[in-house]
RNA sequence: UCCUCCAUAGCUCAGUUGGUUAGAGCGGUUGACUGUUAAUCAAUAGGUCCCUGGUUCGAGUCCAGGUGGGGGAGCCA
């Protein structure tokens, strides 16, 4: 048995592939079907003079998502999906599939979330799926090679630690527990034994979030590290995003470029340096007063909505002008179907064009008005990112309100080496870090300001009262950073069975 | 918790100021066609118009409440 990803290996030999019925495509006498077996999708043409009647009828009658075994002739074909085709000599049904449900069309959201088992089958999730793996892969790669040990924090805790986060509480064995909302505080314990430590596991968030960029279940990279300060922080950081997005562009160009139709200029960026900037510089450019490359956000902003509004325009040109031409009538069937279908999608897309539209100026409003001190919002980071085609590393942020563990500046106590990467595009944060606080009675002052119990924290005040040292660590949220790098518009196709606000089957 | 939009065939949608027997495409089935790329062409089956109540001679359409869902705010990866 040979795997469709291996039939360059095999061109001119005579292969068995096994796999589902992707799609099927008939002509007298000729069968076009497009197999998938996980490793990639095939054209394997079946004629009837070639297998004979039996088989030719079998595997006729086979509707979509049946499974079969096709015997043939590898040959080199670049029209086809993957460069290559089989012409079969010899076939069989495995076990037919009847009605499968998911046509081969658009359709909504609601309905293929409930199909989540069946939808992971299409060419688009298989990609998706592929392009994780690749992330994930390369992740551990990067912090191997780097001599990092990879190392689990628990997942049941048994406090609401952290402060702001709402968790899911569980029962264990009577007594109230929490599922992990993060695993540093462990991480910091971990690097304080092996030096450099990763976690990569998942992480749970009871906000009822219902946004394109929130699961209440995901996958956290946590490095921490001892002896790095900020900066080693942030230059590896750097580095790890950098190498993953290059590497994943090298394995999945395919799955990029030809299923999802990515942008990859927009990736390539990554070869750039990022730009750093402190979190005040960052409220000067976001409020205006302060130009990236000779523009300020609010002209860049004010250029989007232009734009858009153009872009509106020309389409409502084009529905009007498809639509007069299928009124006129007298078109053949098929160019009827395709006018029809094109104006439906360029209905579809001026909608959401006009949701973006709708929201620039709010967002030149919100960010006009920010408060300097206070946190950015999800469109605060998107008119941030905006201005820069690369990565950005904001730093520096107002001590109130990041977490208790981050260290103050030297010498300005209104301020924690804290540090977020933003992604650019409008896909925001997928990175946050710190320096950690190493002296104990900054750390206790601070436990108190939060108004956090102590004694759950005097394991962690250990590491401090034991040999402390700098040390520092960032968590990387990994569907964030395959939806950016993917250019998913929603985080939920990019893990196998995604857990929101509201769904948690199938 | 708040704001906002949506619910009509298996799926994606249309349905005029409220009017008689609710439509199209895709998908299914049957047939035609020996190189198709969402193939094409012909025929055919397929409906509790989300639920409850109201207005009306008459409701898929209007009103109220509910349920389910999309997008966003807050929070964050």
């Amino acid at each position: 048995m040979v795997y469709i990803e291996q039939l360059q290996q095999f061109e001119g030999q005579t292969v068995t592939l096994k796999g589902w019925q992707a799609n099927m495509r008939e002509s007298k006498g000729l069968l076009f079907i497009v197999l998938r077996d996980g490793s990639g999708f095939c054209q394997c043409v079946v004629n009837l003079e070639e297998v004979g009647e039996d088989v030719f009828n079998e595997l006729k009658a086979l509707s979509l998502e049946s499974s079969m075994e096709l015997t043939g002739l590898v040959k080199k074909d670049d029209r086809q999906i993957g460069g290559y085709e089989v012409q079969v000599t010899n076939g069989k049904a495995i076990s037919a599939s009847i009605d499968y449900p998911i046509a081969k069309k658009e359709h909504g959201v609601d309905f293929l979330m409930d199909k989540r088992h069946l939808w992971l089958r299409s060419r688009r999730q298989w990609a998706l799926m592929r392009i994780r793996n690749a992330v994930t892969f390369e992740i551990h790669a990067f912090f191997q090679n780097r001599g990092f040990m990879q190392m689990d924090a628990p997942l049941l805790t048994p406090n609401a630690a952290e402060g702001t986060s709402t968790l899911f509480d569980i029962d264990f064995y009577g007594r109230p527990a929490y599922l992990s909302q993060s695993g540093q505080l462990y991480g910091e314990a971990m690097a304080m034994a092996m030096g450099r430590i990763y976690t990569f596991g998942p992480t749970f968030r009871a906000e009822k979030s219902k946004t394109r960029r929130h699961l209440s279940e995901f996958w956290m990279i946590e490095p921490e590290m001892a002896f790095f300060d900020n900066d080693m922080n942030m230059d590896l950081m750097e580095d790890m995003i950098r190498e993953v997005v290059t590497k994943v562009i090298e394995k999945c160009r395919f799955e990029l470029t030809e299923v999802l139709e990515r942008d990859l200029t927009k990736l390539e960026t990554v070869a750039q340096k990022f730009p750093r900037i402190t979190y005040t510089e960052a409220v000067h450019i976001l409020k205006g007063n302060q130009a990236v490359n000779g523009k300020t956000s609010i002209e860049v902003l004010q250029d989007d909505l232009a734009a858009l509004q153009k872009q509106i325009a020309d389409n409502e040109t084009e529905i009007a002008d498809k639509q007069s031409q299928v009124d006129a009538g007298g078109i053949k069937k098929g160019k009827l179907n395709w006018l029809k279908n094109k104006i439906d999608q360029l209905k579809v897309e001026n909608k959401e064009l006009q949701e973006r539209a709708d929201n620039i100026p709010q967002w030149l409003e919100s960010a006009k008005n920010f408060t300097e001190g206070e946190d950015f919002g999800g469109s605060d980071e998107t008119v941030l990112t905006r201005l820069f085609d690369s990565p950005v590393m904001v730093y520096n942020w107002p001590t109130p309100i990041k977490a208790f563990y981050m260290k103050e500046v030297e010498g300005d106590p209104n301020f924690v080496k804290g540090v977020d990467l933003l992604a650019p595009e409008g896909y925001g944060e997928i990175v946050g870090g710190s320096e950690r606080e190493t002296d104990i009675e900054v750390l206790l002052q601070k436990i108190k300001a939060h108004n956090l119990p102590q004694e759950v924290f005097e394991w962690y005040l250990d590491l401090r009262r034991y040999g402390s040292v700098p040390h520092s660590g960032f968590g990387l949220g990994l569907e964030r950073l395959i939806t950016w790098i993917s250019g998913t518009r929603h985080i939920r196709e990019t893990i196998p069975f995604p857990r929101l606000y509201g769904r948690v089957e199938p």
